[in-house]
DNA sequence: AGAAGTTGTCATAAA
DNA sequence: TATTTATGACAACTT
C-alpha cells in the first residue's frame, strides 16, 4: 500500500503488476526500502536478472541431478558403461529425431560447461574434437556422444564442474552465451551437422507424427533447460525439427532465422516456464503453414478480402470467395452490410446474395422488387418486364381513378401482388416487403416510373417539374407521380401533425402539471395568509381592548368597549364613538393620549 | 375476437 | 393559380 502511494503517477493496473513483481523480488530477497519507482525499476531489472540466473543455476543443478539419475537408471537398463564413440558417430548414426535432439542438446549443453572459446575452438575443428587433457572437453566428449550413451560414467563429474561457469557474472554469461550460440549456429560445420540431422529427422517427422516426435524433445528440454545453452539448443532444435518439412535446402535459412530469433528474444524470457508453450504455438503456426502447402497463407488475412471491392471480388471469382466466406462469417457480411446497412451499393447485393440463407434468397427472388427496389432507391429503375407486364396494364387504369373504390382495390391489388409468394413465407415476406417496398413504390415500379419515390416526393418543385419535363410520361404515370408526391408529402405532414399533436399534448400536460403546482402553491399561500390575518386580528383585538382599558373619563371611570368604539378618521384622528348613541355622534376632539 | 394504438390516406382549409 | 402544409376523419393494419 505504501508503494502504491509512492507511485501515484502509475496507473492502478501498472501498480498491481509492479506490486506483484515487487513481491516476487521481496521473496527473492530484494530490498523493499527502495521506494523510488525509477530506482525500483532499475533495481527490479537487476534483481530479475539475478533471479533468473539463480533459477538457472538451481535448474542446472536439478537437471544435472536428474540427468545423472536418468543415466544411472539407464545404466542399470543397459548394464554397461559404454565408452564414448567418436564425435562424428552421432551425426552418422543419428537415426531418430530423439537422438538428434538429444545429441544436439548435449552438444549445446556441453558449451555451457566449457568456456565459449573452448567451445568455439572445438566446433571450429570440424565439430567435436576430443581434447583429453581438458576437463571441459571431457565433458564435451561425454555430451557429444550418442544418446544411447548419454549416461556416462563421467557425468557425475559434471556436478562439481558446472557451478564454476554458472557462477560467472550472470549478465556477461547470458550475453556471451547468446552470442556464442549465434555464432555457433552460423558455423558451416554446425549447420551442416544440423542439416544432416534434419534430413534424418525429416524421414520420421512427417507432419502427422510431428507431435509424437517432438514430444520427447520437450520433455528433454525440461530436463536440460537448466543451462542456457541447453535451452537455446532445445529451442532451436525444436524449430529446426519442424523446418525440414519445407525443404532441406531451406535449413540454413531456418537456422539463421532461428538464430536471429534467438538473438532478438531475451534468453531469460524464452526459457521461462512458458517457453515450451511459445515454442509449440510458434511451431504449430509454422506447421500449419507448411502443412497447408501455402507458407504465407496466414498472411492472407480477411483484410485482403475486404480490400477487394465486393463487386470485383464476386465477379472475378465467386466460387473461391464463396468458399472463403463459408469459412468465416465475418467475411463480407461484416464488412459491407453492417457498416452501411442502408447502402444499396453493390455491397448490399453481395450481402443479400451471399449472406442470406437459401430460403431467404428464395423469398427475395420471389418478392417482386425486393432487391431491385433497393437498387431503385439509388438508381433509376429499370424493371424487368416479366414482373411488370403482369400488373402494369390493369394498374395503369387504377392510377387514374381517384374514387374510393379504386383506391381500395388498388391497395388490395398491391397487397395481392406482394402476397403472391406462397403460403409458407407469407408472414416473413409480408414484413419484409413492407419494410422494403411501400405501396407507392410498388405502384411506381409497376408503372415503370423512371425515378424513385424518394425523388418524387422530396425534390423541390422546380427540380421536380424539370425532372418531369425531361421524361415523357403518359397520363397514368403523371397522375401516379402527382399522387405519389401528394401522398408522400401528406404522409410526412400527417406524421408531423401527429408529432406536433403529441408534443402539444405533452406540453399541455406539462402545463397542467405546472398549473397544478401553481394552484397548490397559491392555495398554500392563501392558507398561510389566512392564518396570518387571523393572528393579526387577534392581536388587534387585544390591542383594542388594551387601549380601551387605558381610556378614562373626567371622573376617572373607564370606557366600556361594549358602549364605545374607537374609530379613526382619514386624517389620522381617533375618535371614541359611543355605540349606543350612534345617531348623534359625540365628537370628541380631545386627543386621546395613550400612555 | 376485440380493444387500443399506429399508420397511411383523403378531404379540406389555410398559408 | 398552383403548391404546400395542417388537420380531422376514416380505414387498414399492428399490438
Amino acid at each position: 500500500m505504501m508503494m502504491e502511494m509512492e507511485v501515484r503517477h502509475q496507473s492502478q493496473q501498472d501498480m498491481d503488476l509492479i506490486d506483484i513483481l515487487w513481491k516476487q523480488d521481496i521473496d527473492l530477497g530484494a530490498r523493499r526500502e527502495v521506494f523510488d519507482y525509477n530506482h525500483r525499476q532499475k533495481e527490479y531489472e537487476l534483481q530479475r536478472q539475478r533471479e533468473l540466473e539463480e533459477q538457472k543455476r538451481q535448474h542446472l543443478l536439478q537437471e544435472q541431478e536428474k540427468a545423472v539419475l536418468a543415466q544411472l537408471q539407464l545404466d542399470e537398463e543397459t548394464g554397461e558403461y559404454i565408452p564414448r564413440p567418436a564425435p562424428s558417430t552421432p551425426l552418422q548414426s543419428a537415426g531418430t529425431p530423439l537422438e538428434v535432439t538429444q545429441n544436439l542438446t548435449f552438444i549445446e549443453e556441453n558449451n555451457d560447461a566449457i568456456s565459449f572459446d573452448e567451445c568455439m575452438q572445438l566446433l571450429a575443428e570440424t565439430f567435436p574434437v576430443e581434447d583429453p587433457g581438458n576437463t571441459p572437453v571431457r565433458l564435451c566428449n561425454a555430451d557429444i556422444s550418442p544418446c544411447t550413451s548419454v549416461m556416462t560414467p563421467e557425468q557425475p563429474s559434471l556436478l562439481p564442474t558446472t557451478p564454476s561457469p554458472v557462477q560467472q557474472p550472470p549478465q556477461s554469461m547470458s550475453m556471451d552465451l547468446e552470442q556464442a550460440w549465434m555464432e555457433l549456429l552460423s558455423l558451416p560445420e554446425l549447420q551442416q551437422c544440423m542439416h544432416m540431422q534434419m534430413e534424418d529427422t525429416l524421414e520420421t517427422t512427417i507432419y502427422p507424427n510431428n507431435s509424437e516426435v517432438q514430444t520427447p524433445n520437450y520433455s528433454f528440454y525440461s530436463m536440460t533447460e537448466g543451462t542456457n545453452s541447453g535451452c537455446a539448443a532445445g529451442y532451436l532444435n525444436s524449430f529446426n525439427v519442424v523446418t525440414p518439412n519445407v525443404t532441406p535446402s531451406d535449413n540454413q535459412n531456418h537456422a539463421d532465422s532461428a538464430a536471429n530469433y534467438t538473438a532478438d528474444e531475451d534468453f531469460c524470457e524464452m526459457f521461462n516456464s512458458e517457453n515450451v508453450a511459445v515454442e509449440s504455438s510458434g511451431r504449430d503456426e509454422y506447421e500449419s503453414n507448411v502443412m497447408s502447402g501455402v507458407p504465407n497463407n496466414s498472411l492472407f488475412t480477411p483484410g485482403d478480402l475486404y480490400s477487394l471491392s465486393p463487386g470485383e471480388a464476386f465477379d472475378r471469382d465467386k466460387p473461391g470467395l464463396t468458399v472463403e466466406m463459408t469459412d468465416s462469417d465475418s467475411g463480407i457480411s461484416n464488412a459491407s452490410p453492417n457498416a452501411s446497412p442502408n447502402a444499396s451499393s453493390p455491397g448490399k447485393s453481395v450481402y443479400e446474395g451471399y449472406g442470406y440463407s437459401d430460403s431467404e434468397m428464395d423469398e427475395m427472388d420471389h418478392n417482386p422488387g425486393s432487391a431491385q427496389s433497393d437498387y431503385s432507391e439509388i438508381f433509376p429503375i429499370n424493371y424487368t418486364p416479366d414482373e411488370i407486364m403482369g400488373t402494369s396494364i390493369s394498374i395503369s387504369d387504377q392510377s387514374n381513378q381517384h374514387e374510393k373504390y379504386p383506391k381500395k382495390q388498388r391497395n388490395k391489388q398491391v397487397e395481392e401482388s406482394s402476397h403472391n409468394k406462397g403460403p409458407f413465407t407469407k408472414d416473413k415476406l409480408k414484413k419484409r416487403s413492407d419494410v422494403r417496398l411501400t405501396r407507392d413504390e410498388q405502384r411506381a415500379k409497376n408503372l415503370k416510373i423512371p425515378f424513385t419515390v424518394d425523388m418524387i416526393i422530396n425534390l423541390p418543385v422546380d427540380d421536380f417539374n424539370e425532372l418531369m419535363s425531361k421524361h415523357q410520361l403518359n397520363e397514368a404515370q403523371l397522375a401516379l407521380v402527382r399522387d405519389i408526391r401528394r401522398r408522400g408529402k401528406n404522409k410526412v405532414a400527417a406524421q408531423n401533425c401527429r408529432k406536433r399533436k403529441m408534443e402539444n399534448i405533452v406540453g399541455l400536460e406539462s402545463d397542467l402539471d405546472s398549473l397544478k403546482d401553481e394552484r397548490e402553491r397559491l392555495l398554500s399561500e392563501k392558507s398561510k395568509n389566512l392564518m396570518n390575518l387571523k393572528e393579526m386580528k387577534q392581536q388587534l383585538n387585544s390591542l383594542y381592548l388594551e387601549v380601551f382599558s387605558l381610556l378614562k373619563d373626567e371622573k376617572g371611570n373607564g370606557y366600556s368597549p361594549s358602549d364605545y368604539s374607537l374609530q379613526q378618521s382619514t386624517d389620522g384622528s381617533v375618535f371614541l364613538v359611543p355605540r349606543i348613541k350612534k345617531t348623534f355622534v359625540k365628537r370628541e376632539d380631545k386627543h386621546l393620549s395613550l400612555k
